[in-house]
DNA sequence: AAAGTAATTAAACAGTGTTTAATAAAGCAA
DNA sequence: TTGCTTTATTAAACACTGTTTAATTACTTT
């Protein structure tokens, strides 16, 4: 059926520009301040087809959110010529908060805001596979890490989520803003330096 | 003038009214659900009154801020009788961790929400002060662990910023449902448990 | 050409934060 | 007490929001 594969594809290319619209006017005011009827001007159709390809504003921005796990999965690929564990744990830091501090709106997306992953919780039954996707790879690592003699005396998955959120805590504070308190000087530069900090912390372990 | 204070008391207690019934209902249904008529019907006078006494929705809740601000410098006190600065220091992120547990709505106001900061930022131009001023204690205890021996080699500023970004971290990912990640039976405990993992890390420092 | 199906829209609903002009209440001077 | 001024309060409107409905257009099949 060459008619229905076409339509098929025509309904996939309405739904790809809804997908652009809504990215680039969620880049530039973010997820709240883009509504429905913003994205249905750009594509200059009405705001109701919008939901006759996703259920809701959620949906939208949950597809978007799975692309930012495409990106920064695709970014830590270079992880894999990485032979040490430890280099490559420090590596996966450097990468992350690399593609949080280009990509803010989109790591908000993906790790701060509530909306988009509660929409994952409720309809499909998978807790949240893209952030599971990365998070598992980080345990593997840090497994190896131990099997090479780190982390004695620790507790490896406790450990992994203590290292996520070190990492996380760095970017998460920066992009919300919490960062004026320390020292004017040094703002632009904490999170880095923050992570520097890190990785001489792990060298140690 | 009696009547002049009169009437600003009477004032105060609208103010106050208002304060307590926005802090109930942003503790039953969040921020974002919790309307400028939600708050009016509550307290059973018309929504314009509101802006009598607030300039807006974000003034309300930054008001609310300052109190869960207070709210945890009011537990910080009980570190007045730890001597040990590293002690200290642990018992600090315990104190903080509790509270944001405790607390999960306020906290999520205090350290993750984008809205009432940027309000502070925007009017009065001293940043964050509340935040400023637990980070100060924060600053001064690390500072005494350095001078009793500890933390050698490491650059206090962003050491700083990096302990409290670990302990942000492991709340933060809680509070805004990204543990389902770890595995199943330790979600319920992997806060508390990455933060003993992070004393394990201290305490070789 | 007629019938049926799918895509698209206009309009409405119930809600939001905020501003406006009008009203009610209170205090003050004569 | 009267009139005047100031303040507190409200009703109504404005310009939005996400979402649903029924109606309309476009297209495919018979």
């Amino acid at each position: 059926m060459g008619i229905a594969d076409r339509k098929e594809r025509d309904k996939e290319e309405l739904r790809e520009k809804i997908l652009v619209a809504a990215k680039a006017l969620f880049l530039e005011k973010g997820v709240e301040k883009t509504s429905i009827r913003n994205i249905a001007d750009q594509i200059e159709y009405s705001p109701g087809i919008i939901y006759h390809y996703f259920r809701d504003k959620n949906e939208i921005f949950h597809a978007l959110h799975q692309g930012g796990f495409m990106q920064l999965m695709e970014k830590m690929q270079v992880l894999r010529s990485v032979r040490n564990p430890m280099e490559r744990l420090k590596a996966m830091g450097s990468i992350y908060i690399t593609f949080a501090i280009e990509n803010p709106d989109m790591y908000d997306l993906m790790f701060i805001k509530e909306a988009p992953i509660d929409h994952v919780y409720n309809s499909e039954h998978d807790c949240w596979k893209e952030g599971g996707g990365t998070f598992e790879n980080l345990r593997m690592t840090i497994k190896e890490c131990a099997d090479a003699g780190h982390f004695t005396g620790h507790d490896l998955e406790p450990l992994t989520y203590l290292i996520w959120s070190a990492v996380h805590g760095l970017v998460s504070l920066h992009i919300r803003k919490r960062c004026e308190v320390v020292l004017p000087e040094r703002q632009n530069t904490i999170v880095r330096e923050g992570l520097e900090e890190f990785f001489k912390i792990l060298d140690r372990l």
